[in-house]
DNA sequence: TGCGATGGTGTCAACGTTATCAGAGGCATC
DNA sequence: GATGCCTCTGATAACGTTGACACCATCGCA
């Protein structure tokens, strides 16, 4: 009933534990004699290390958390895709730590993390924009990486977007179709890019010249549900806009959906644009135009800094991830 | 530069390190005064114990690995959320195992969540079917459940579906709606519910009195981009069929995008149905008829059956989930 | 009054690994 | 031939927690 421990390999191979120790962890000065007793043993008892008692001395799990919020699916899938690439080939292992609300439970957050003894995290929005979650990592040594922080950039290394930019470029390309009754779905609240995606659409009216209706405004919180209902409050009203920009892609498919509700076709009658391009905005008909903000790229990159940490290299301070506005069938000029 | 101990704590508020521990873990026998002391003083240093030294004590990790191909998203969401949904308010955590190849990697999965020094894991298809990882893992002595198995039932806790009826009901009432030239798309075919959803429509082929054309199957691999190429090569041909059963709602979505790539009306000019009820059936338009899996659920039932095993209850040996066919709106009678 | 049961507390060893140090022997250098 | 520096190996002590057990005091009951 007893493990088969490392005592048990270095008996059979006749030398002492550190020297089977040594042979496994590949360090030097072992001579090539006895690495092969000591494999041939491991072999044969099918030995297999115990990881609590490495982690114990080595003071190091090898486990990276991936914090993030509840949004929509497609985004946390991607992320997760980016972080399980970058840990192809790496001992270390992901453990997905979602939250609840980053907002409500913040002071609880790190004390999770610590209680599941991560060396590293890598934050997703909204908790890579959370001071407190920040210093308390900090204070618990508990190596980290944000995914589109928009404060205190400094404070850790970061992987940024100009979501400004990006939503500035969306919104000047509808109004560019010739649109002018434009509506806005906007994000959770609580997460900085929903202000920033805001502040983009703003700008372009504004250089456009047009005047931004605040009751052409709806909330949404970033959810295919919420796109659904915000798209029909929109198209339910007498002066019903002719496009609608939506703050990510599961939105802007939900508004898509309000639309053929009511028999409204895309893009003729309505154009929708989404942000994000993530997975949905490729399998939805027409397929939707919308902003490529790199997510599997950041959430390597952030792993790659994270991991740059644990192995005591320098990691980049910040990686500005650039956008790409992709025209694909969802936006058309406005209906004559 | 020291970690707070145990040690410490029990020093600050007088009392040995195992009352301490006994406190921490809600163990009887400690006097109120002293448990109180012993909070405070814990609180006081901000301790954390240390979960390595627990659980090589212990022996029990508390983390629950959840087994998964590499499919479609929408599943893989699915099963997570179904995970997570058991694993909250317990002390367990998720960590997610994706595997490039169960088939051709089935030797060394083992090895990795020994590694991995999981509790438990939870199995998805198509590992949950691999005599080899079955084994080994009962050999490894780390508990199991399994999602949809189709062989060796008794060998591990099961949570059923009946694919086979599954598949009949959705074929039999396509073949109802009047369709008789009828296109099929495969799954992967390393997982074994390809082959028992292929049985099911072989049935309401057979009980209907139909031919089943094999040069109307075309073979998928559960993604969308398989699905579109499927449905392609489906629509090309002369004598196009009028309807198209995948094998499950990402195919089923990549015909669609095939059929309207070819401008062909769904469901008027071509009915198509899909297999799982996951999220992306819910948000195309036409919402896709398919058949529900109750997908979410059977991940919680087995994430129930591994926590079960962990604290020494006995599981339930094995739960039959039942399906249901949801009509929606991607299939209707075929056009005159 | 005596005796077992129970409550509260402490001591010590164990869990399985690696860090640290010590030491033996070989080899080149002065 | 002494000196120092490598290469290889082993003994011992951590790492931080809990299990097993011992101990004393108290209590209920015959």
């Amino acid at each position: 009933m007893k493990r088969t421990t490392i005592v048990d390999v270095g008996r059979l191979a006749g030398v002492s534990a550190k020297t089977v120790s040594r042979v496994l962890n590949d360090e030097p000065h072992v001579s090539a004699a006895v690495k092969q007793r000591v494999r041939a043993a491991a072999d044969a008892l099918d030995y297999h290390p115990n990881v609590f008692a490495q982690a114990l001395v080595r003071r190091k799990s090898h486990m990276i958390g991936l914090v993030y919020e509840n949004p929509s699916p497609s985004y946390v899938v991607e992320l997760q895709k980016g972080v399980l690439e970058r840990l192809t080939n790496e001992r270390y292992r992901l453990v997905v730590i979602p939250i609840r609300s980053v907002q409500e439970n913040a002071a609880e957050v790190v004390g999770l993390l610590r209680s599941a003894a991560l060396d590293g995290v890598v934050l997703a929005p909204p908790a890579s924009d959370h001071p407190l979650i920040l210093s308390q990592l900090k204070e618990a040594r508990i190596r980290c990486a944000r995914i589109a922080p928009t404060r205190m950039i400094e404070a850790a290394p970061s992987n940024l977007v100009d979501d400004v930019a990006a939503a500035r470029e969306m919104a000047a390309y509808v109004i560019g179709l010739g649109h002018r009754e434009i509506a806005i779905i906007r994000g959770d609240p609580t997460h900085p890019s929903t202000e920033a995606r805001m502040l983009g659409y703003m700008q372009a009216f504004h250089q456009a010249g047009l005047e931004l209706r605040f009751d052409r405004i709806e909330p949404g919180m970033f959810t295919f549900d919420s796109g659904l209902a915000a798209g029909r409050n929109i198209l339910a009203r007498a002066d019903r806009p002719t496009a609608i920009l939506a703050q990510n892609d599961d939105m802007a498919v939900g508004a898509m959906m309000a639309a053929r509700e009511i028999g409204l076709s895309i893009p003729e009658r309505l154009s929708v644009v989404g942000f994000d391009d993530s997975e949905v905005s490729r399998i939805t008909w027409p397929r939707l135009t919308t902003v490529r903000q790199p997510v599997f790229e950041m959430a390597v990159a952030a792993t790659e800094m994270v991991i740059a940490q644990l192995e005591d290299r320098e990691p980049l301070a910040r990686v500005l991830h650039s956008h790409t506005l992709l025209v694909r069938e969802s936006a058309a000029p406005p209906h004559a």
